[in-house]
DNA sequence: CGTATTTGACCTGCGC
DNA sequence: GCGCAGGTCAAATACG
């Protein structure tokens, strides 16, 4: 529910210079629909009531000609301003129950996808947990294949699709037309390993990169020259979904799961709240890299980067660095 | 005064 | 082992 009106928020934040959307997004959350809503609401009765205002005017010029019948024409007015009124507001309240029903599909649906996921997690816990390794993060094992696809199915698709299957129908409630949602966004998640190499290749991508939203291409090449190197990591394209995983092919590399999104604003509302506790200027890259964890909840281990694109600086790329424990 | 941000120091992992 | 770069910590500072 929080995703859908803070992805809500994000589409209309993209037009917004930067500044201190992060902070405006946090305010704003939860709160945007119903004031909407809310607007919209006083726009119709203000409508009604000026209706009334005209109606009452044309009834006083009448009064100026002076009459006997002045107070059943007065009252008749009354009486067809306040059905006006009336009917409007009944509009209003038929329009308000659409909203609800959507709304409430969509609470249905987010419901349904986060007990979806919290099976296939556990499925996926224990069949690692089978296996033992202690060096799993988000018990992925990076030489475990198995659980590398099967991680990659569970999580991504339920945030890809879902993500996006939500902005669009919560676009749809307003009118909006919405082709790719994710392209519009210019989101895109992805699931890797990491060492400092792979990200200094990544970095690399990044400024070489035209489209912005090529991350939803399956295949990445950024490897191609990486083939006398046999060591490096190597990326997987999982099922075309838009989502790569990042199979490490070193044993002994630490494993973890990474989500990237991307968005034109100078933050993206996620529906969580993020505090910033680091900021570091990385190497070939002007603009600092911030660091966030999440405060959402007391001991949250979730944390996560915001690094300007070096093209349009404007731009930032986010990064989960570590979903695990 | 409580909370968020900034920033320099420190820790860790990786490549040479 | 050393140096470098990325990531984190925590004291200082800013802000509402």
């Amino acid at each position: 529910m929080d995703i859908d009106l803070s992805l809500k928020m994000d589409a209309e934040n993209e037009e917004e210079e930067d500044g201190d959307e992060e902070r405006h997004g946090r305010e704003g959350e939860g709160n945007h629909q119903e004031s909407e809503v809310d607007r919209e609401n006083t726009h119709d009765i203000n409508e009604a009531a000026g209706g009334a205002t005209t109606t009452t005017t044309i009834g006083g010029g009448g009064g100026g000609g002076g009459g006997g019948d002045d107070s059943s024409l007065e009252l008749s007015l009354q009486e067809s301003s306040k059905t006006e009124e009336l009917s409007g507001l009944h509009m209003k309240i038929s329009r308000m129950k659409e909203e609800n029903k959507v709304l409430r599909k969509i609470v249905d649906q987010t419901m349904k996808d986060f007990h979806d996921l919290q099976i296939r997690f556990a499925a996926l816990q224990q069949n690692l947990d089978q296996k033992k390794d202690p060096q799993i993060s988000l018990g992925l094992h990076a030489n475990d294949k198995k659980a590398v696809q099967e991680v990659a199915k569970a999580i991504p698709r339920q945030f890809d699709s879902n993500y996006i299957q939500r902005h669009q129908a919560v676009a749809s409630t307003k009118g909006e037309t919405v082709g790719e949602g994710a392209d519009e966004l210019g989101l895109s998640l992805r699931l890797q390993t990491s060492s400092s190499q792979q990200e200094r290749e990544e970095d690399m991508e990044e400024n070489n990169m035209e489209d912005p939203t090529a991350l939803f291409a399956p295949a990445i090449s950024q490897n191609n020259n990486n083939n006398s190197n046999s060591n490096k990591v190597q990326r997987t394209d999982l099922g075309g979904s838009g989502i790569s995983a990042h199979g490490a092919s070193l044993a002994n590399r630490k494993a973890r799961v990474s989500v990237r999104a991307r968005c034109q604003g100078a933050t993206m509302n996620d529906g969580c709240q993020w505090r910033k506790y680091g900021q570091k200027i990385a190497k070939g890259n002007p603009c600092p890299r911030a660091y966030y964890r999440c405060t959402v909840a007391p001991g949250c281990p979730v944390r996560k980067q915001a690094r300007h694109s070096i093209r349009d600086h404007h731009r930032l790329i986010f990064i989960i660095p570590e979903l695990s424990r």
